[in-house]
DNA sequence: TGCTTCACATACGTCACCGTATATTTTGAT
DNA sequence: ATCAAAATATACGGTGACGTATGTGAAGCA
């Protein structure tokens, strides 16, 4: 199928297995061709040069979470179970994630420190707020605090789980009932 | 008062500095002294290698969060008035934060990457689960799910805000609100 | 005044990385 | 089999960092 020996989404896995594991400053060109086996001229060949990689790892990414909001969220017809698949969702994040390991708090990790980053995180931010606003509006909740306390707590149970701390699931289950009593 | 040119303090607020807009790995020994207009021979003489400067910097930040929650939350006799500097201490992180950017945020971005960052970390998150569980047993609650909930979303929240997004204060106090009515 | 120690500055060798320029191999078309 | 283009490898100059070794001005004390 593969009619090159590296292809360009050998080299943007291997982006974001640096990323997770050693942070953005680990995307470097020959750290990542030392990784896949290959060296830089492969890497030059496919990428003009880094920021264009990192630019292509962040569109990549942020396709990834628009396409993941379509299949699983709003693929769900019934409100309620919309609710309880954002829960789900967020307690195991997709399987298919770039590298094998956790890659929202790195990405959120690397909007701290690049403008390019920034960008891109708050394009994901404004795009998942509005979903979980639509969401809640769906079962009659429409205070704009509430938004941003399901999503501060949707990042931040992340953050935690990635430290091994959270039970993500539990908790933002127990903010759902919370708001069902209303 | 200080009768030497540069001290530890200087250098770690400049780490502070560092870490804050440029990520761990600008935490170097010859950035630092160009930011403070010394040399690196400064740098290795107050402090052994860039592994101990970190961990200094480390410990420093983890007794500033003890000493922040002890005299500001512990001192407070009321109840309910505990859980409401909480939220406030959340909204509006002490003014005093190493080089007057967001700490918290970057400190957690740092655990990422960085073994040592994840120890101390770790021990905050422990010393702060750990509060929160304590305040809100005080008020009656004691499902485990929600001390991780209030944790998270503070958490959370404080990404958003470091993105210039959320009104972490108003966020947590529905949370509050929500809380007291049960 | 001379000596020592402190608190830095400077000089050095090494290494990892960037991006470019230039081979070299592999692939596809004729 | 030949030739061109595509895909990758290698070689290069330049930069910036680490940690060590050594130089140096100022303080403190004799």
């Amino acid at each position: 199928m593969n009619k090159t020996k590296f292809s360009k989404e050998a080299w943007l896995a291997a982006g974001f297995r640096a990323l997770t594991t050693n942070g953005p400053t680990a995307i470097r060109a020959e750290a990542l061709a030392r990784d896949i086996g290959a060296t830089k001229g492969s890497f030059y060949w496919n990428f003009d040069d880094l920021p264009s990689f990192k630019f292509a790892m962040l569109n990549l990414w942020r396709d990834a979470v628009v396409q993941e909001i379509e299949s699983y969220i709003l693929a769900e017809p019934d409100k309620f179970e919309r609710l309880r698949v954002l829960t789900a969702r967020a307690a195991k994040p997709a399987p298919d994630e770039f590298g094998g390991r956790r890659v929202e708090p790195a990405m959120r990790s690397w909007a701290l420190t690049d403008p390019a980053a920034l960008v891109v995180v708050s394009e994901v931010d404004e795009i998942r707020l509005s979903l979980v606003a639509k969401l809640l509006c769906d079962v009659g909740q429409n205070d704009p605090a509430l938004v941003q306390l399901v999503y501060g707590a949707f990042i931040g149970l992340d953050d935690l789980a990635s430290k091994g701390r959270a039970d993500t699931g539990n908790a933002l289950e127990v903010l759902l009932k919370v708001v069902a009593e209303r």
